[in-house]
DNA sequence: CTAAACCTTGACGTTGATGTCAGAGTCAAG
DNA sequence: CTTGACTCTGACATCAACGTCAAGGTTTAG
């Protein structure tokens, strides 16, 4: 499909498309005009990174933490590292940032819990 | 207090805290001269401050928040209701993340197990 | 009284994730 | 072949939450 279709079905704007795009956080194929042609799996992909975003994560941090998004196969797309260490690395690294969001989480519930005992 | 102390004893900036007055977040007295002066209540009230933009919220919220948060001689609002549901909300997406985060982390443990068994 | 330290209000700079617009090429239908 | 929908690459605009000066007034220690 291309990018219109792509922003239709996944309510993401092209110019936000092509900004991912442009971060390494799809790498659409394109036509003999340029135009980018997307598969199936960006549309999940899509999704993915605007729960990681809406939950705070930087696009830098989405870079790391997912260098390689997993197909709903199971299998990594070509541009994965192949060094066990790598992985190691880029799996500490989404530790990271579960940690943080764990943090925040943690804000919240507390605030939340002070917020009914005042109201 | 004076501007500079709040600073040091919060760890905000100067800059932070006029920012924070600018948008109804603190309300310091004036000396003749223009200087600002701090209550003691402002360094939890920044501190407050600090802990919901940490988890994520913008300053327009915590407008909003604060007067549902005061221990001190505030008073309570009856917007509570409808903030407490928009942190829930926030602390819900922020649970998504980490379950994607999770899952991704638990795509690549597989990975990482496969490799080592294949060499 | 004076210098150092502190404070004031602008006002422009920064970063991240887009919005928006211009000028131009591409594609499908009639 | 032409029209209209679609897409391309720049490039400037925006918004939040500050950082960073600049130019000048205030306070306090000695």
């Amino acid at each position: 499909m291309r990018i219109g279709e792509l922003s239709r079905r996944t309510g993401v704007s092209e110019r936000a498309l092509r900004y991912y795009e442009e971060h390494g956080l799809l790498r659409p194929e394109r036509r003999p005009s340029g135009y980018r042609v997307y598969r199936e799996a960006d549309v999940p992909a899509v999704r993915r990174i605007r729960v990681l975003l809406a939950a705070g994560l930087s696009i830098a941090q989405i870079v790391a933490a997912l260098p390689c998004m997993v197909d709903d196969d199971g299998l990594l797309l070509p541009s994965c590292p192949e060094l066990v260490d790598e992985l190691v690395k880029h799996r500490d690294r989404i530790g990271e940032a579960i940690d943080e969001l764990e943090a925040t989480r943690g804000n919240l519930d507390a605030i939340i819990a002070a917020e009914r005992r005042a109201g």
